[in-house]
DNA sequence: CTAGACTATTGACAATTTGCACATAGCGTG
DNA sequence: CACGCTATGTGCAAATTGTCAATAGTCTAG
């Protein structure tokens, strides 16, 4: 059970997954809208179906902001107001459909990246179980 | 060809991967040192076989001696010196071993979520094709 | 011998990202 | 109106990352 919490940077992993998590979180927010538009708080529950339940809602809404700022969402008020404050609604720009098509590249890169480690691993476990050090 | 740098955060993609990478350093460096004991400069090298090639060779330095505070890797000087400056030898150390096999399950859990994300992507992509926003 | 060029490692600091605690704000209810 | 719930937003401390330059040894050319 490593879980070195010494030296620099201690709770580098606090709880759930966090830094990994935030690296994936644009684009899962992206892919969202792709399917339709949505409020910030829907967004934030859906989430959870991707493994990024534990996202801070702060982090959601500034990265939906930032995103907006950006270009690749937009979002407007919504008039029907059924309960609670009036919600913003994103939608997904054509901007940010080319970026999400964009990041879908990187994401096979960096799964070929996280494949090659896990090879190598495997092959390091098959060959001379502790051969090393 | 997205490439938009305005807004916050400017530039946040400069060239090469960088921000994936460093993710991906700390595990690849263990794997690395999983295989036998090596020099700083030599793991430089190698990285560039996980594509980390462009990984700063500071933050590379930096990384060893974090994991070493860690007790992850432990290094002494080597004796033998070719040429240039004492050089030194870092090696896998038991706890660094566990969190080698720890790291591997985490990128098995990344490496799902990535897959979930392009899957829904792909499905999106087959089903209406662009009957959303 | 001495001025580069190359090999290795380290230090310091700016820029960016993230976590977190709290602020605001509308609506329903007793 | 005092609460509690739904939504969103702000501010700031802490952690991470990028960049540049410094140090230091060894070798080679002239």
């Amino acid at each position: 059970m490593p879980g070195p919490g010494g030296g620099r940077g201690r709770r580098w992993r606090q709880r759930g997954c966090s830094r990994r998590a935030v690296r994936l979180l644009n684009p899962t927010l992206l892919l969202l809208l792709h399917h339709g538009p949505a409020h910030g708080y829907t967004l934030i529950d859906e989430l959870d179906a991707y493994g990024l339940g534990d996202v801070n809602t702060s982090v959601v809404y500034r990265a939906l902001r930032d995103m907006e700022e950006r270009g690749w969402v937009a979002s407007s008020w919504d008039e029907e107001q059924t309960k609670g404050p009036p919600r913003r609604v994103y939608r997904l720009t054509a901007l940010g459909d080319e970026v999400l098509r964009w990041w879908t590249r990187d994401l096979v890169e960096t799964r070929q990246m996280i494949d090659r480690v896990l090879e190598t691993y495997t092959r390091h476990m098959e060959e001379g179980e502790g051969a090393h050090h």
